[in-house]
DNA sequence: CGCTTGGTCGTGATAATATTACAGTATTTG
DNA sequence: CAAATACTGTAATATTATCACGACCAAGCG
């Protein structure tokens, strides 16, 4: 099992974070000889910001405040398009809300936990819940091919500051 | 398991399962003391139609031509909150669409084979899914509230049909 | 080097989904 | 019956996402 859990939920050094997630995004792009260009940058930044994903309309306020001009939904959807094809990125459909990816590399079927409290998001790739949906779906004769898994509850220390 | 991908996906005699849905939604609402209005009814009725979900704003539409006046969203919205509340139909956030639950009576943390070609969807309970996901998000420390597993694929007469 | 081609970006308009607010009507309850 | 509660009608608006079209830029080729 893969996860982000630990980072995402607690205190932590997110600055690395956010400098590996480019550097992966450079190298991917890299790989696919696809353009990682200033605009598309912007977009992953922001979406690194945190561990909260983010709407496509704050990323279009985040952009143009930081430009100084009125971007316009397009520019970021494209943007978001192109992320999300590379797999540097996710959406969470449930949020309609877009979220970087921590490992884009491994071929995953993952899934979301999210805190329903500070309103972070944990990556989770586990192979059982994968064999679990695959074997049930089999059993139905239903040929599996993505997989949308999103759990809302509470992280660990959302928890604790509930039972006070 | 429980699943009713057998008869979603398959020829059967859909005006059974209509009335099965109408019929445990009246004895839902008594038991609950709630009100199945003509408006509910007919959105309930609307969603039974088929195996496939149906969005908001085609409810309206429907229901539009239906009566033969003009419906508009807060009507559907309202009849469908109180639908979703009582547990008689259900929400994909892939689709932005609705569909009734086949077994509204078992508490399910239930998930949905969604197929891409025929539109047709099945609900699931199966145990070893929940549990994997529940385990697995145990390991993270993570408290599961609300699960939500949607699994895009081609169902099995799709899937014949492809193969041609 | 200039040209062409394909990918990227800017912009306005619009589509699709969902909610708010408020007034009016029906139903249940005391 | 009166009061309280639940339900409905309606206009306006919010939120998320896409389309269409033209301009621009960057890489490859003659």
């Amino acid at each position: 099992m893969q996860s982000n859990s630990t980072t995402a939920y607690q205190q932590h050094d997110h600055h690395r974070c956010l400098k590996a997630a480019l550097a992966q995004a450079r190298q991917r792009c890299a790989e696919r000889k696809a353009r990682l260009t200033p605009i598309r940058e912007s977009v992953l930044h922001l979406l690194w910001q945190s561990h909260r994903p983010l709407g496509a309309y704050k990323i279009i306020e985040q952009l143009s405040a930081a430009s100084g001009k009125r971007v316009l939904p397009p520019t970021v959807y494209r943007a978001l398009d192109f992320l999300l094809e590379l797999g540097l990125i996710h959406r969470l459909a449930t949020l309609n809300a877009y979220i970087g990816c921590p490992f884009p590399d491994s071929v995953h079927s993952d899934y979301f936990l999210l805190c329903r409290e500070c309103g972070s998001v944990a990556e989770c790739s586990a192979e059982n819940v994968n064999d679990a949906i695959v074997a049930t779906a089999e059993e139905a004769g239903f040929l599996v091919e993505k997989q949308t898994v999103e759990i809302l509850g509470l992280c660990t220390p959302c928890q604790e500051k509930t039972r006070k």
